[in-house]
DNA sequence: AATCAATTCAAACGTCTGTTTGAATCATAC
DNA sequence: GTATGATTCAAACAGACGTTTGAATTGATT
């Protein structure tokens, strides 16, 4: 019996595929992995992916599962733990803001366990063209975005609930970047003089919650896009 | 001669695998675009990439750069016309983020001319894990960067660099969302019932205004970080 | 009408892809 | 020790990939 040594092995070998996988998705993106490459970098034979897995389509939402779960519980759990102090009153905008970007900052933080690596992975999902790896974070999401929609619907009553949604949209593209830009986007060539990561959080916080609580636009007849489009 | 007829042919051949590509690369990605499925669509032989382009790689390419160099010639010039209009005066932050921004989103509203789609496709090549279009955007962007960077600095004297630029990056990852979310990204399940490219403008407008004006952030010691992950 | 370069074409190249197979190996239970 | 189920393994599968080839076709120039 190894129960006591080992917590549980459940495959040591299925952990070695998914953590290879992760690792080279992030680097080279989901389809320009091979499972010849996974299984290469995880020392294992060709065929485990198919045999623990079924399929690569599996492997790669498997990978994402196991993360994403984890993830959106913590923010569930942030969530209600606000809800629960807050006794029935509103929430402050920043607190939900807070559980759910702050949630995944830290996860993006931990580079011991790989979080890291998986955040990056994550930021870039979004935009995957691939379909049913769309459709199915569009299912892990589900739950937690209702959730902190709505609160965030409650929390500021007065604003129309289409622009709520906007700036939610906007904000989760300034972290992916941020993630992201990290290490990975150098565009910027050269600087980032300063990409510590125990500071991205404020900072992110900080623009994040500037553009929540900017102005609400105004909206001008058509006639400005033809101005802009004449002057050009 | 048929130079009074057409404006120039130039290859219509070529073209057409140019526009058959952006579009494809839009919707399933650049490695899974295969060159069957791109001359199959601009109805041209197999081979025609190759002799057009001389590789796949380099089809990529050009596909960026017939339209970044455009876009950036653009912010270029709506900038040399901002700082021709100061006289020497340091600009207003939000006209820099216009010019920057607008004119990208102006392009992301032409649907006409397929302006609609490649910045779909621009927005999630930063992302892009391919080395090799990442190095290309990096200097196809060096310029216009630096210039906006630069007027960024002299419009925002007393704010440090180093902020600028992190909310610069966390402003190109909200446009990238934005652009992206009007059709592609369906997180948000049957929800953007205002999703008019008209009004797309100020709503990004006014959250970046916001992200770029809000206080600073004030970094505490690491001994945050400390706490949030024992109190969870 | 002949010439020439540019372009198009069908066919094939070797390589890599994800997946499957059936036998070998392992660890555990009887 | 022997049977049993789980796992690993080398090998092969058919199909798709990007690229190359050499001949056929085109369209304008001499």
């Amino acid at each position: 019996m190894n129960d006591s040594a080992l917590p549980r092995q459940a495959s040591e070998t299925r952990d070695r595929i998914l953590d290879a996988a992760e690792a080279l998705f992030v680097e080279h993106g989901l389809e320009a992995t091979s499972m010849r490459m996974i299984t290469g970098r995880a020392n294992a034979n060709l065929a485990a992916v198919n045999y623990h897995f079924g399929s690569k389509d599996a492997l790669i939402q498997e990978v994402f599962r196991r993360r994403l779960t984890e993830l959106n519980r913590q923010r569930l759990a942030a969530l209600d733990r606000l809800e629960a102090e807050a006794q029935g009153a509103p929430l402050k905008p920043s607190r939900i803001v807070e559980a759910f970007f702050g949630t995944a900052l830290a996860l993006a933080a931990d580079t011991e366990h790989g979080g890291h690596t998986f955040m990056r992975l994550l930021g870039r999902t979004y935009t995957e063209p691939n379909a049913f790896v769309r459709q199915f974070l569009a299912e892990e999401y589900a739950e937690v975005l209702e959730r902190f929609l709505g609160a965030l619907y409650r929390a500021l009553a007065d604003v129309p609930r289409e622009e709520i949604l906007w700036r939610f949209h906007f904000m989760m593209g300034a972290m992916s970047y941020a993630i992201a830009g990290t290490d990975a986007l150098q565009l910027f060539a050269g600087t980032f003089d300063d990409a510590d990561p125990q500071r991205l959080m404020p900072r992110l916080m900080s623009f994040l919650l500037g553009g929540l609580r900017a102005p609400l636009p105004v909206f001008n007849a058509a006639r400005d896009a033809a101005e802009d489009a004449a002057a050009a």
